[in-house]
DNA sequence: CTATCAATGTTATAATATGTTTTAAGATGT
DNA sequence: ACATCTTAAAACATATTATAACATTGATAG
């Protein structure tokens, strides 16, 4: 193997396994380990991984483990799902979904400055508040329960329970509905 | 052989398998060495290839490893549209959505051992052969025309176009009609 | 026939890659 | 805080590959 696909691939094992040890990418790849230690410097320089005592990881999924987790249940979210709440301080908080999102807006409502969620369809971002919000649909997109989708226009939001059942709520209606649920 | 036969296979040859040694091509045109590093310098000035210790490198598909872009329309890709298509050396070429990931496999078609897409409404990582193809919907997603959707069961795909219409075509159907509307 | 040229091979030297050994630094347990 | 173990980095040695210079071959024209 050449060394460059080395390098290439030692890359890409690193992103998809997070964590790996300098000895274990020596027996992989049956080369000693100064050898990926050199081909880990590049890498480190760009930024790409972040070298432990022992091992490296990469750069990305030490921000995933920090900020990649929901507010409100902390499961890891999935940006397309994403529901951003921006505070008068700044921060913004990100849950997994709609149904979360919702829930946390209740707990920060005097503070919330801005809400934000995508089109279920065209995963654009858009105004939460003015957003139309499907509930017991058919379809399941394992996140949580009871499932909330949004969407931008209630256009939309109607053609999609055409086929898939559930019906469409505005911004406050969804947001008692998910609370009653809840309790 | 004519040396410049010769050229033009090993520019072939590189292209096909991203990577190659300059002792391997040597030896499949049994010249020396020398011979293959002079023919080689053409093409490296052309910008075709790039050249590191010991081997060659197809320069577009290190350009688009790096990059994040689609293999047939160099569009930068959204994972959740993404077409991948595993090749029979290891290698994953990535399309930027079912549109150009059927135009490549065309391509490609005797090296691909596997076909990688995405449930349109799921995310979930779906066998491409076996996923549902809809075509002429009206929602539109901005990206390659004419659209490609592909839905892991047919029952997602008919309740989608009841909605949003559309026609639903299974692998190989797809394959045709989108290679007959681009030519 | 031989001068010339292009293509290729050969040899020597330089550059790069890798492995090994030694020394320094970090982790761990008492 | 110290001893011990593990890993990292530096220095050196070795192996592989690249490049440049020169040699060989074969074709062709004069």
């Amino acid at each position: 193997m050449l060394p460059i696909e080395r390098k290439k691939q030692i890359e890409k094992l690193i992103c998809e396994r997070e964590h790996l040890k300098i000895s274990e990418l020596s027996e992989i790849f049956n080369v000693s380990e100064m050898t990926i230690h050199r081909d880990l410097t590049p890498l480190i320089d760009e930024g790409k991984i972040i070298k432990t005592f022992g091992g490296v990881t990469c750069a990305q999924s030490i921000q995933r483990q920090q900020q990649n987790t929901c507010v409100y249940c902390y499961r890891e979210y999935q940006k397309h799902l994403a529901y951003r709440i921006v505070l008068n301080n700044d921060i913004t908080e990100i849950a997994c979904c709609a149904h979360c999102g919702l829930l946390r807006y209740r707990q920060r409502e005097e503070r919330v400055v801005q809400l934000l969620a995508r089109d279920f369809l065209r995963h654009t971002t858009i105004n939460a508040k003015k957003a139309f919000y499907v509930l017991n649909t058919s379809l399941h997109i394992n996140c949580c329960q009871p499932q909330v989708l949004t969407f931008e226009w209630e256009d939309h939001a109607k053609k999609f329970t055409k086929g898939f059942g559930g019906d469409i709520y505005p911004f406050h209606e969804a947001l008692t509905i998910i609370y009653e649920q809840m309790i």
